[in-house]
DNA sequence: AGCACGCCGACT
DNA sequence: GTCGGCGTGCTC
């Protein structure tokens, strides 16, 4: 007789509370059950992760109000995945049960896209020896994670696949995981099709009555694989076979919301505890993965040499920005030009990030800033606005210097505007199309300029990161990066990294399916080590090198960071809070404190924010102090406290 | 996260 | 003399 439920509730409070259980409810309520409950003034959805028979208190309960479900909709691994979540992210059970199925007004993921995009995916009879011995040594499952690292193109979506049938003919489940941005219609299509339609897609456009119905469908055991973004990784399937995690390396898999969690990490602890296996790929694998592989007691390296749909890899050629006057090199300019003589396309790719266009003074400096966020305006010409791309202030645009009333003003930097400006003057007769977050906000915009492009109604594509995943054209003959130094200004040890995941997975788009292609790479740091190891395809001299730095200087994955960001509205209280974090963690013999300042983007929508960072050579010790140093601390409620465990941005 | 209780500054 | 700031603590 359950007399009595533990319940947890999707606040930041670590405890879980009891309720008693209304007689006439005592045979419904279960574990996994979602419950409303009366808590302190107001009424809340609490989650049952116990119940009792018995329980004795010097307080008197009170009784749930209702159960919300009929069938419990989390089940005992999940509930054990959550608070192991609870204990490795320093989160709540409860925040971690929410967000898993969010029901609510929680997670702010982006605007669902709709890419349209060539896979080569219809059903491959002949596989490469590679690719067999690849499956064979999977489903042997001798260890508990396999890593298949091979260029684009080398057929690592079919092994994965086959993979799958595999599993769920051995009548376990699969989830694949895929960055967001690679899920798309054809995709889920292809997948549904291939299994039969026993398949959920859980995709980020999922309205949560969608994304429920997706879950229940799992829960009852309706499909054997269940395909998605990060989120997926929670798919509460019970007899667990699997988890593919293709494109390893993308950031996309941690979390930029409480619980900070990051889908290889999850995926790791849930195959283990469940008894599945990982599988990893990506041609760039991050430098975590790229260790564990060469540790090799726990992940297996299975390599993908070929490409099985031929063509070569692109030729490759560096050009140093300061040399040059304009935005598009002489060099890419008469790429540009030849590659449209010969009735070919060319992408161009513009990492945004860290540069933009921004509004200055030429007189006294003054640069024009949100008066939120403590960044700068970013020029937007289609609206002819100063636009803050944190919480989307906008401005009209000055013509006189606000601070100086000097009339001479302008605008600097790197933006897919400007570029689009000047590739209209150079090549008048180009049909340009412009793919970006700001175009992409259109419904169905970016599958028509997509479904142009293949049909060669562009010739030229430019755009920002969603260029650069995974589409495969026929006719591009020529990749141009814009400019290659991807935050290389932003003080982070991972830039290298980017760099060079950026330039190979980028250089992979051109010359897919013929001999012809190209690689432009604009540069003002052409000596830079990243650019000339992914221009000469050294992948394992890119890894040894930046291990050697990683290890010498201390960072991941030879430490383990932890990133403790305040926010709030007085910036004085925030400070303040830091220095105590800061006094705190100066105490403890196991980390060492490597920053505590405001953060790089200090305002954020009216908050102020300031962030300790710490890290130590030991992981789980490292871990263990930070938990203690928590566990007897509690910011002022004016201040909240989130932890970043291994942080990928230190914004 | 809310919401209440509780102790110090400028107002009908 | 009160209204109201936000610091502290609790919610089964």
């Amino acid at each position: 007789m359950t007399a009595f439920v533990e319940v947890v509730l999707d606040l930041p409070v670590k405890q879980s509370f009891t309720y008693s259980v209304p007689e006439q409810l005592a045979s419904q309520v279960v574990v996994g059950l979602r419950v409303v409950v009366p808590f302190g003034k107001r009424e809340m959805t609490g989650y049952v992760v116990d119940t009792l028979e018995t329980f004795s208190a010097e307080y008197v309960l009170k009784p749930i109000k209702r159960v919300i479900d009929v069938e419990p909709l989390y089940g005992q691994s999940i509930i054990d995945l959550a608070q192991w979540m609870s204990r490795f992210y320093l989160c709540s059970t409860g925040e971690a049960l929410s967000m898993m199925l969010p029901g609510g007004r929680r997670d702010s993921s982006t605007n669902a896209l709709d890419i349209e995009e060539d896979l080569d995916f219809d059903r491959v009879e002949h596989l490469s020896d590679e690719q067999e011995l690849a499956i064979q040594t999977i489903m042997r499952a001798q260890k508990p994670m396999y890593y298949l690292y091979g260029v684009t193109g080398s057929g690592k979506s079919e092994v994965f696949l086959r993979c799958a049938e595999q599993v769920i003919a051995q009548g376990k489940s699969v989830i694949y995981l895929v960055p967001e941005i690679t899920l798309t219609h054809q995709l889920a299509r292809q997948v549904a099709n291939r299994f039969s339609n026993k398949v959920a897609i859980l995709h980020s456009a999922l309205t949560p009555s969608q994304r429920l119905k997706q879950w229940k469908r799992i829960l009852d055991g309706e499909v054997s694989l269940a395909i998605g973004a990060r989120s997926a990784v929670f798919a509460p399937f019970a007899n667990l076979g699997m988890i593919i995690l293709d494109e390893e390396h993308e950031s996309s898999y941690k979390s930029g919301n409480t619980p900070r969690y990051h889908a290889r990490q999850v995926a790791q602890h849930r195959c283990q505890a469940q008894g599945a296996v990982l599988v990893m790929g990506s041609a760039t694998p991050s430098l975590e993965a790229y260790s564990m592989m060469q540790q090799g007691s726990q992940v297996q390296k299975l390599e993908l040499t070929k490409r099985v749909s031929g063509g070569r890899m692109p030729t490759m050629e560096v050009v140093n920005l300061a040399f040059e006057k304009d935005l598009i090199s002489t060099t890419l300019k008469q790429e540009i030009k030849r590659t449209l003589e010969r009735k070919h396309q060319v992408i161009l790719f513009l990492n945004r990030r860290g540069f933009s266009y921004f509004f200055h003074c030429h007189s006294c400096g003054y640069e024009l800033r949100c008066p939120h966020c403590a960044v700068a305006l970013t020029y937007h010409k289609s609206q002819n606005q100063m636009v803050c791309h944190y919480c989307g202030y906008r401005t009209s645009v000055m013509k006189v210097c606000p601070e100086c009333r000097s009339l001479d003003v302008g605008y600097s930097g790197f933006g897919t505007e400007m570029v689009e400006q000047e590739i209209k003057v150079l090549f008048p007769s180009a049909r340009l199309a412009r793919l970006d977050t700001d175009s992409a906000k259109k419904k169905g915009h970016v599958g028509e300029v997509l479904s142009q492009f293949r049909n060669g109604e562009i010739d030229i594509l430019l755009g920002t990161q969603m260029v650069a995943k995974g589409l495969n054209f026929p006719l591009v003959e020529l990749v141009g990066i814009v400019l290659a130094d991807s935050g290389m200004n932003i003080p982070d040890f991972r830039s290298q990294e980017r760099t060079f995941s950026l330039i190979t997975q980028v250089s992979g788009r051109a010359g897919r399916y013929n001999d012809q292609g190209k690689v432009v790479i604009q540069t003002f740091h052409p000596e830079n080590p990243a650019i000339g190891y992914a221009m000469a395809g050294n992948l394992q001299g890119f890894y040894e090198e930046e291990l050697a730095i990683r290890r010498e200087t201390g960072f991941p994955p030879f430490s383990r960071l932890v990133n403790l960001v305040l926010r709030g509205r007085s910036q004085q209280k925030v400070a303040r809070e830091a220095e105590v974090l800061e006094g705190l963690f100066s105490q403890v013999a196991d980390v060492q404190l490597l920053c505590s300042n405001a953060c790089p983007l200090e305002k954020i929508a009216g908050n102020y924010r300031y962030h300790v960072l710490v890290s130590g050579n030991d992981a789980a010790l490292t871990h263990h102090a930070v938990a203690t140093v928590l566990a007897s601390y509690a910011p002022p409620s004016s201040v909240y406290l989130e932890v970043d465990m291994d942080p990928l941005q230190l914004l």
